[in-house]
DNA sequence: CTTGTCTCTGCAATCGATTGCAGAAATAAT
DNA sequence: ATTATTTCTGCAATCGATTGCAGAGACAAG
């Protein structure tokens, strides 16, 4: 019964630490906590370093989390964890993370969107010391939660509009002026946009970039229509790209928000027996993983996600070692990656 | 300074609640325990529910852990959580304990292979219930220290050889006889295998079931070359696939025991100017996304990674809740998915 | 009416580390 | 030599829930 429990732990306690050393528990707890090393001798706090060692004491992060309230966990929201971008993510954030000694509790909010809020209070429960969030909408209430409890928290990859949170983001515009750039330069003049969801920042402003960069050539919005979709996934992106060849015949180009939209545009070229580049030119945004391989290699535009999640780590980290620092945003540069899915208009 | 830690959590304590119903704390405790619930008078519960949910209580799961030694929580070692294998098992798994009330602590393996027990000890520290093993080898001192610690675990996508813990993996062998059937049929005579790591046990098993299926049809081994690599990378695929050529001329398939494996394959037949399916026939195996639009698409195996996820988070939960049940393996049937990589021979 | 059996509920210890407070010892200042 | 100050260490409470033990009351059996 008791053995179970005895053997799971290494079961050196401090206590146990103190009577070898012959001092009192609480003063091994100051030696041994960096913080607190300087209020003890130093020959005691040898002696102690020595019988912890020893006997291979490992402090119990679940007992200092109820006396402290801090864990030494953080927690990481992602919407689809199977979504490619989100590994590079959280490689980066768990990178940082572990090289602290912090652990990360990861929560795939999957299919069942309401139950984010109840995700997260499970996440506190567990007496997370900060959060890092991959999933918030552009004005999110999940946001207002994490305030109003003072909460630290870091949003990834998507911010919302008004900066309450600090957020690590690709820089939307700078990626679709990049795209258009590359495709005006093909010569192209009817460009169309597939849309993110706009209740995303990601969809929102590339958006609102992908005009703006169509505006600085001088070109009509009116030649630059766009199609919402209601999430980056192939299928919306096939179908999305339907409505916009049947709306503008005369297109030449797509500009997608999303290499998996993109990627549906293909589909949707393949069934209207259309080729790309050569009647289509396409280029996606991401840069996600094996984009050289598919046919044709999909010129795209490159966010470096694992960057992303160490960013959004050390924002994290700094969050919750001091509390000050306002919420600023941090901006990564994005890069255009040519590949074999842009060419020149026919004549 | 207090009013940090106060808002933080819900801050309502069972004292609080037992307060408002006029009980005692460990009466709360026990009618809030479904498995004591029965210890407690009908009415009483009745009452300490009413004043629990009006009080907005919830359960602190870290002073619980203490008491108890349980937490609610489980461990995931992967090896690397970019690539894509990883991203459905893990969705899966965090899927099943979910919707069992547990959190799921994700550790990234990454490029320190050598952290991997000190992961562990994290693991161990924060008192996972639980752990589900993605990065053993073929006899992985990871397993004995989880035996030794008598800590539930269960292992999934690579298996030990001994089955000393659960283990959910793929059917290998049926993979690579699906495979060599596949290429047998088209006509294929001297067929090459890329080997995955031997340390692994799919790399091992598939190697195994590789030759086992090459006998099956008569064939001698010695028409059936195997290059071993040392990681599941496009770049040992590719290496592998150039020494494989350079020995046996007169390949004209090659079944991969990986999807990255046969990419790199891609790679090496595009540097030497070779065409697949024209020259040679390419299989994979995993069926990782997008094949089905890397050029040519990939022929290769399907494993259900999401299934293997949802089954090993099954059988850690059956571990964890009871100590009975032998160490079983299931084994999930792979399945043929034809694509354009492969075909016959030229005559 | 007494004794015994159940059914509930409360008491208090426990899990393991942290920390405010106070006392002891050592050193400095007067 | 006396007081003031600093430096170190121990005491004991605390974080919040769980649980063995025992006592109180209800009720049945003798």
């Amino acid at each position: 019964m008791e053995s179970d429990k005895d053997q799971r732990r290494s079961n050196v306690t401090l206590k146990q630490v103190a009577e070898r050393a012959g001092v009192h528990a609480s003063t091994v707890s100051r030696a041994l906590n960096a913080a607190t090393r300087s209020m003890v001798a130093e020959d005691v706090v040898a002696r102690v370093e020595k019988a912890a060692a020893q006997m291979g004491y490992r402090r119990d992060p679940v007992a200092a989390s109820l006396r402290t309230g801090r864990s030494k966990l953080v927690g990481v929201l992602v919407p689809d964890i199977v979504n490619p971008v989100f590994g590079p993510i959280l490689s980066g954030v768990s990178e940082l993370f572990a090289s602290q000694g912090y652990s990360v509790i990861v929560a795939d909010v999957g299919n069942d969107e309401n139950r984010q809020l109840e995700l997260v209070q499970g996440l506190i429960a567990h007496r997370v010391d900060g959060l890092i969030l991959a999933t918030v909408s552009r004005d999110d209430p999940l946001v207002d939660y994490c305030l109003s409890r003072k909460l630290p928290a870091v949003l990834v990859n998507r911010a919302e509009m008004r900066a309450r949170l600090p957020a690590v983001i690709s820089d939307d515009a700078l990626g679709m002026q990049l795209a258009v750039d590359h495709l005006v330069e093909l010569g192209h003049r009817t460009i169309g946009h597939l849309a993110g969801p706009s209740r995303h920042s990601t969809g929102y402003l590339r958006r609102r970039g992908f005009q703006l960069a169509i505006l600085s050539h001088g070109i009509e919005l009116q030649d630059a229509p766009c199609q919402d979709t209601l999430a980056y996934t192939r299928e919306e992106g096939a179908a999305a790209t339907h409505r916009l060849l049947d709306a503008s015949p005369n297109l030449t180009a797509i500009a997608s928000a999303n290499d998996l939209l993109a990627l549906g545009a293909y589909d949707a070229l393949r069934e209207r027996g259309l080729s790309c580049p050569a009647d289509i030119s396409i280029i996606g945004h991401n840069d996600m993983p094996m984009l050289d391989l598919v046919s044709p290699a999909l010129t795209t535009v490159r966010i470096s996600h694992k960057q992303m999640g160490r960013q959004a780590g050390q924002l994290l980290q700094a969050a919750i070692e001091n509390n000050d620092s306002p919420p600023h945003n941090v901006v990564l540069p994005s890069q255009l990656v040519v590949r074999a899915s842009t060419a020149s208009p026919r004549a």
